[in-house]
DNA sequence: CATGTGTGTGAGTGCACACTTACAAACAGG
DNA sequence: CCTGTTTGTAAGTGTGCACTCACACACATG
């Protein structure tokens, strides 16, 4: 045995979420995700339940890497105010998706969400998140909704690439964004 | 003559936004496209250049009618203060996004930005968006910029169907965001 | 070294789908 | 009514891709 199947399906799900983020479900072969991890098309069936199940299983991932982002990113801000460890979780964010496969791979998974199994693993994963920023953070429910509102907006800016857009409107919209 | 083309482009168009709304780019056939228009495949790649025209052209059209529901929606405040006609505007986008569809293909367009006519095409569609509710209420950028982070927030919203989530996190998130 | 178990692949198979081509029918103008 | 133009389609063609299967190698255990 060169590998053990776990550590397999660990490197497989990085490069899925790569794979994913940059071209999305239907336009990513799975060839395209067994060429990036190293192995074989067919080992990669055997090792998850068909290219859905890859996806879903790549989504448990990049939402898991995202919580471990944010909790070091709290931790950074100790016990001090909602608002402050807010920003704190804001920053490590900024910095988490630098190099841009967990942002991309939200926008990926939230477009295939007529998927029933696609969308329970974002509601899934967005529970995680969610409930993780709400109790760590102790801020208000308003508090909450905002971090994910220009959580979002975030989202928009990368995608459509506005941050090299140097006209007034994009300028308004990427104004005080941490980092992009 | 059954129909003249520029009529026929239209109605194509209209089909288009919302098969491609359901199903995204790589996983709508343009043959779903054509039935729903009524008319034959092969006739839908003489009116457009290519599955990738049609998507650039329905883009054109979705960002068309979402500016023309925001000027209804402004015309409703009249002369009012910018908060005022942000909310108007918020209002309006609310009941314009009730069938889903236009919301759900932004979602789709960006998450196909990779290509580089598409993200041209988003772009473009969110500079006449940008600059006309900006322009229109005379919001400071702050404001505009805040009006579209909640715009897509509630595209995650819609698009992970957390209306229907009775849970804490949901509801915060989805707190008086109209209409969905 | 025989046998079993887990890891790994090469070579298909079948189907969906983007795009083309050859052809037909409706209308317009002279 | 004949000729040209526009609207429209049926029937391909080629390709990419999800998924399978038969098979091979690595290692353990008695």
């Amino acid at each position: 045995m060169r590998s053990t199947a776990e550590a397999r399906r660990a490197t497989v799900l990085n490069a899925a979420v790569s794979a994913f983020a940059r071209t999305g479900f239907h336009a990513t072969p799975v060839t395209a995700v067994a060429a990036a991890a190293g192995i074989s098309e067919a080992y990669v069936f055997r090792l998850f339940a068909g290219k859905l199940g890859l996806f879903v299983a790549a989504a448990g991932a990049c939402f898991e890497r995202i919580v471990v982002a944010l909790e070091a990113g709290a931790e950074r801000a100790g016990d001090a105010g909602p608002q402050e460890v807010l920003e704190a979780m804001g920053d490590a964010y900024a910095e988490l998706i630098a190099d841009r496969d967990l942002l991309l791979f939200q926008v990926q998974a939230q477009a295939v969400t007529d998927v029933p199994e696609i969308a329970e693993a974002v509601r899934a994963g967005y529970r995680r998140v969610a409930t993780f920023v709400g109790s760590r953070s102790g801020a208000s429910d308003a508090q909450v909704q905002q971090f994910f509102a220009y959580g979002q907006l975030c989202h928009l800016i990368v995608t459509a690439g506005l941050e090299q857009v140097p006209e007034p409107w994009a300028r308004a919209l990427t104004a005080g964004i941490r980092h992009p």
